[in-house]
DNA sequence: TATGAATGAGACTTCATTCAT
DNA sequence: TATGAATGAAGTCTCATTCAT
């Protein structure tokens, strides 16, 4: 539709019509995911996002029927950085294993900070908390098949009670990530990789599982 | 509950003024509470929480400056309760020990449901965020003191990263709570509280622990 | 609950909550009626409204839900008033008496001036249109009966088409208002009147009802 | 409607820029008064009669300075088909002549429709009150011609009061079409008619009519 | 003190109109 | 010229807070 047989030297950077607008809307996603990580959900504003991301009010409304829907753009577009990586305890240095996953698991949730707001919308938006229910089902089915893996290898503790170890590992990452925060250090995440180890492998099988890596 | 029915003689009322206030304020508190809880704090406005507690407007103002005073009142009544008993872990079979505190204190919180309402708090109000802070660094020294005790004794593992475990046992507590929710089980109480041991005792020690309390 | 037993000499003509309530909540239709026969229903904001009823903007959203529901409790107020009193042709002069209930029916629909808003207003509101559409259904009855009972006492032209006539008497009446609109005269009614009863009566019965009525 | 599948040959675009535009114009204008029937005038934005008439909405502005512009051209068009035929009364069958001209010019009416949204107009544009005050005194005097001549032949009541008359006729016409409706049928406009001629003729005078115009 | 009606700032949303491409 | 994204003024409505009774 739009002329563009004279982009001579390409000299002016003209974004075609439609990467543009995906340009805004990104500004707007983005503007949005700063605004309510800074200041929450509520506290947020359509006008504010849209004059944040330079563009006027009604603009934010041509991407967004409103604030609730952006969000969950947001959440579309993330919500699979919140899954963890499917652990896989029985190849290489537990322990080791562990520590980087949660650090890049947290690392990742941390850049994205929308975790902080959910919390405060479960009240108000039953979908949306029920999106989030599936994505937990999902990461506890994810770390509860590697446990049955380990489980079954006989790795682990006999009478490990598979669900609840799973369910404890879920929440002690998930927190890891909320609670420490900003000031994270690669002791904080050695620290929790062990205690998890703790939970899942008898002490014998450990030392044999790092001694096997170490070479 | 207020009785009055018998204000014949022009006695004085049996409240004193000063009680009747009381009486209201609580009224409100109780209300704000449930609201809150209900609904959400953002989505309770102050004319409801009047409402349910059957008093107008206007007398809200009266007993508190905003919403958020209310809720700071709320919170200063129970943060109390928000705190977890000091496990002794050398004393009777630990498993069912903790498996009790816990229950208990998921009851208390259950009761009071506070918690649910927080997280949406953290982002507008600084004030309150710092307490809770201290309110979970009170409750990780009562751990950690705990913890220290067992060390010492010999009783735990020999590696154990006490500040961690700490942590680990704070938020699987806090968790469990929030999410077992309201159809939690005496079972998963103790399937909790032996994960938590095995983070904290070696298996000798903890078998040892349990036959000496099962005489 | 208000005390008034302090009313000693009824200076202050204090009106009860109800009753000043009551109060704004008609300044309120007034202000609504009058706006929307100046300007139009569209081109009224509920601001104005309020504005003009010397209140402010959330006053009026506590008296009425919407211009809309302004609107309908207007028409609720009015909308006997619309209807015209049913004609008695045989008693009396009939072309004065028409004369005079056409008259005054337009008086009154003058004096309201909601038809004139009314128009604006079928496309958007099918619950309006239909509650206009009963209100002449009830008018064409009526009509319809008084005719009816003249043809029988065979006073009328004996090939009436008593639908078709009562029809045609509701819309020169409806429209006999609209169009001479401000600048009524008797002499108008009067001229409308002969016209109605030219197709109602045939002149000889006329001239004999004319007479008889004379004296 | 404008095949151009031909043009192969770099011959000029067979319609000149003008006519191209004029077909802009036109789809704009039909797409506005099929909206502005359908939804009512209000209710009908720039951007839709735009989209309608498959064209952007910017493009709506280069022809129309705005949405009531564009009504004003669709009246300008259609204005003269608002004005009935001058009836000829003297000439065939009154009844028959004036049913098929209230019918026709209902049909006329109706299939342009715009009628229905102009009551709604007349508050917030005086220059189009005014025009359809001019186009109403035409037809009014249009029809007051007619009864004059037929008038001055003796043919009708001898006290007839002609500018009521013509009013009434007006009136019963113009409301005949807005009333009846879609589901008009051949005998209510013969009714109407009927009605209409017992206004003007006495009834000898009109059988004499009848039976020369039989023949 | 208690009441609850009144207030008005501000959030949400729509749409007529402009303007860069 | 045509396009349709962008603009921002303006209307709708809510709710924290005040204040006359």
């Amino acid at each position: 539709m739009t002329e563009r047989e004279d982009l001579l030297v390409g000299e002016y950077p003209i974004l075609p019509k439609q990467e543009r607008a995906q340009q805004k809307r990104n500004a707007l996603l983005e503007s949005g995911r700063i605004l309510f990580i800074e200041k929450g959900y509520e506290q947020t504003t359509a006008k504010e996002i849209a004059a944040r991301a330079g563009v006027a009010t009604g603009t934010f409304y041509r991407y967004f029927s409103d604030k609730r829907q952006l969000l969950m753009s947001l959440l579309e577009d993330k919500i699979d950085e919140l899954l963890p990586p499917e652990p896989n305890w029985t190849t290489g240095n537990p322990e080791l294993l562990l520590a980087s996953l949660l650090e890049s698991h947290m690392k990742r949730l941390n850049g994205m900070g929308l975790h902080r707001v959910l919390p405060e919308l479960l009240h108000k938006d039953s979908e949306l908390a029920e999106v989030l229910k599936e994505a937990r089902k999902k990461i506890h089915s994810r770390i509860l098949t590697g446990l049955k893996r380990a489980y079954d290898l006989g790795l682990t503790w006999k009478d490990l009670d598979l669900e609840k170890v799973a369910w404890s590992i879920m929440v002690l990452a998930e927190s890891g990530n909320t609670e420490m925060g900003e000031h994270c250090k690669k002791e904080d995440f050695f620290g929790l990789a062990k205690v998890i180890c703790r939970i899942v492998f008898p002490p014998d099988v450990l030392k044999k599982l790092l001694i096997e890596n170490e070479e």
